[in-house]
RNA sequence: GCCCCGGUAGUGUAGCGGCCCAUCAUGAAGCCCUGUCGAGGCUUCGACUCGGGUUCAAAUCCCGACCGGGGCGCCA
């Protein structure tokens, strides 16, 4: 018995030093305390004092120590360790790795991106609406959808609120926005792909082009990383890094031209290809290299496109686009096609029966405005912005294509 | 779904046919020391994913299952 002990109690801000020199501290509780196993709850009552020998400076005498829970030993995976955990075993024990106070700042400031979201979209008289999750059709075929059993009918879970957000746009709402969960049934095994995230989605009508759109989501995502930066350093700083501000205005680059610059570095692609992650990722260095970190790629071949993007006439092109971060896709959208007579025949173009989009097209027989949107992946944002290397860094409990729990 | 790689104490690892009743770190238990501060010293505890096979001999080689990592495809 030495002739003093020390505790480190940590709560949601930070830690602090709890001291105990032997003669003044009453014995049962210097024994109490020395006896306490990693990681367990207590209630402190004591006196804080300056001290130079403390880490911050200040530490505190305790009069009393009540241990509201004790923790058991030993631990799953260590929180204050200098082993490495992985992953795997920090999402299996999520409420202890959460106890890492840079794993609980990615969640912070993800809720800061959600609040900004808000609030920049609302600014711009924007509606937030919630559509169904459960759903009878999908977007875009079935093959990605979770089937699941609705009072004995067979319905799905959203894979994104694409259809209902346009049928609101011939209602007079106008521009409305929707943060809520998607669904993909992909049986992606990639850092950036989760079975469900979180999808912003915006949609507005009487648009002239598709540039009043770009304006929002860039003026949204600019809104998003500024607030962060400013708001949120602090948390920031705990991930061991700084937000560096996307330069603006996002340079817009047209497919084609993409496509010869993926070819100009050695891809070999053609008209019509996907760029592929390979090919994405050599525009992201191109324009990190030019200073830019996040950039429009649009005009899609059509063919590459769902229905409902409007095509170029007179080109293989669509009026789509992506938004990408440092190389990364983080959201899609596009021009819609209003036109009646014009989506019905791209409907089945796709191969698609348009019978079974009644309820869908219903909206567009009767009025419908110019009108377009974008679905943008919230926890990609967060990925990019923060630069972590795992999707599922953004996520509390992850859902993918092996991970059902916790 | 395809292609590579891997599964060793609570955690992270070394070992990759006999030298291993398995290395190191961290952890736990105990002791010593100590105004500590990702403290230090000593002692102890604790593991080869599962099932087949090859071999005189398997943690080590082969097959399968299960689990995980990376890449691709697909996309948010």
């Amino acid at each position: 018995m030495g002739g003093i002990a020390f505790l480190i109690v940590r709560d949601r801000h930070g830690t602090i030093q709890v001291a105990m020199p032997k003669k003044k501290v009453p014995p049962e509780l210097f024994a109490a305390a020395t006896a306490l196993s990693r990681e367990s709850v207590v209630r402190i009552k004591g006196v804080v004092k300056q001290s130079a020998q403390a880490r911050n400076g200040y530490e505190v005498i305790p009069s009393m120590i009540d241990v509201l829970s004790a923790a058991r030993s030993p631990l799953p995976m260590g929180v204050v360790d200098k082993v490495n955990v992985e992953m795997d075993t920090r999402l299996n024990n999520r409420y202890m790795d959460l106890r890492k106070p840079e794993v609980r700042a990615v969640f912070e400031i993800k809720s800061m991106v959600l609040q900004f979201i808000d609030e920049y979209l609302v600014k711009n008289n924007f509606v937030e609406v919630f559509t169904p999750k459960v759903v009878a059709s999908g977007a875009e075929g079935g093959s990605t959808l979770f089937k699941i059993d609705y009072f004995g009918q067979p319905a799905y879970l959203a894979q994104s609120p694409q259809l209902y957000k346009q049928m609101l746009m011939s209602t007079g709402l106008d521009r409305i926005f929707e943060i809520s969960p998607a669904f993909r049934a992909e049986p992606s095994d990639t850092v950036r792909h989760v079975s469900e995230f979180i999808s912003f989605d915006g949609e507005m009508a009487h648009i002239r082009g598709m540039r009043d759109v770009l304006d929002v989501l860039e003026g949204c995502t600019q809104y998003v990383v500024e607030g962060v930066a400013r708001d949120g350093a602090e948390l920031v700083s705990k991930l061991n890094m700084e937000i560096k501000m996307p330069k603006t205005p996002y340079p817009v680059i047209a497919y084609a031209d993409a496509l010869d610059m993926v070819v100009a570095e050695g891809l070999s692609l053609s008209m019509g290809d996907d760029l592929g992650t390979e090919g994405e990722k050599v525009i992201g260095d191109i324009m990190a290299e030019k200073g830019y970190d996040v950039y429009w790629i649009v005009d899609y071949p059509e063919e590459a496109k769902p229905f409902y993007i409007m095509e170029k006439d007179g080109t293989p092109f669509s009026h789509s686009f992506d938004l990408d971060y440092r190389g990364q896709e983080i959201a899609s959208g596009g021009q819609r096609e209003h036109r009646y007579d014009r989506l019905v025949e791209r409907m089945r173009k796709k191969g698609l029966e348009p019978d079974s989009f009644d309820f869908y097209l219903a909206a567009f027989a009767y009025g419908m405005p110019p009108h377009g949107g974008w679905g943008l992946g919230v926890e990609r944002l967060v990925q990019k912005m923060l630069d972590l290397p795992n999707i599922r860094e953004t996520i509390i409990f992850p859902r993918d294509r092996n991970r059902l729990s916790p």
